[in-house]
DNA sequence: TTATATAGTTTCCGTATGGAAACCATTGGC
DNA sequence: GCCAATGGTTTCCATACGGAAACTATATAA
């Protein structure tokens, strides 16, 4: 029994391994929390604090990053309430929210292959 | 219009950060050449040397860590054929085919969104 | 006047990652 | 007797990554 249809097979013979599709969403998806974030988002917008405390408090100098590049790749939007203390709001993009296919895949590999050892 | 179906978002939602099976997935394909290792190997075995073409010459170093520890959590097999000069070939088990849902969406996904800038 | 909350920024630093280069083992062929 | 081919291993090193701590801005509340 396949696991994969002949068709997708074939997609993933054929593509040279210079600029392939799997290697332009790992550039996206690049970064010790990247993924993560995106997972959170997938279930609405979220504050910086918020997405902070919901990863496990990651520094803010590494969280800040990783939301700028998303921002800078269209994956999510950045949106500051003038408001004192400010509140910052990030949500996904259309784009970021097509990731959630991706993201999918792996939340169900994840689950049907606990891990044994290590 | 929805690019995720409400039984997927709410596994997505409900799911705790800790052991999340989002995170048993990015820990299988960490590291600089993984994914692209298990891409190589879903259109068939490949000899060590194949693999390091095929994917533009990692250092042979780097390329033995990550076989081995692919091996170790059971994503593929090393056989060693013992001629002269040594062949090695490596192949995907049951369980590093699978991951090729998690490929095929990424693959998807980076090939309907070019980058454009970057 | 001072404290508080949020969302950072900046500086510094330790570690992990991955690459380059050199070296090794084996044996059939010249 | 020596070289070539394969698939490594070992050593060394530069950089990138990410974390900790200290600092900032702002307006409201006490």
């Amino acid at each position: 029994m396949e696991t994969i249809g002949s068709e997708q097979r074939d997609l993933l013979r054929t593509t040279s391994s210079e600029g392939c599709g799997v290697e332009r969403t790992l550039k996206v998806l690049d970064g010790k929390w990247t993924t993560l974030i995106v997972r959170e988002l997938l279930s609405g917008p979220k504050r910086f604090g918020d997405l902070r405390t919901a990863l496990g408090s990651p520094s803010a100098k590494t969280l800040t990053d990783r939301l700028r590049a998303l921002e800078h790749q269209r994956i999510l939007t950045r949106t500051v309430y003038a408001e004192v203390p400010p509140r910052v709001v990030y949500r996904l993009t259309e784009e970021g929210e097509s990731l959630s296919d991706v993201l999918y895949a792996m939340l169900r590999w994840g689950e049907e292959h606990p891990l044994t050892d290590d």
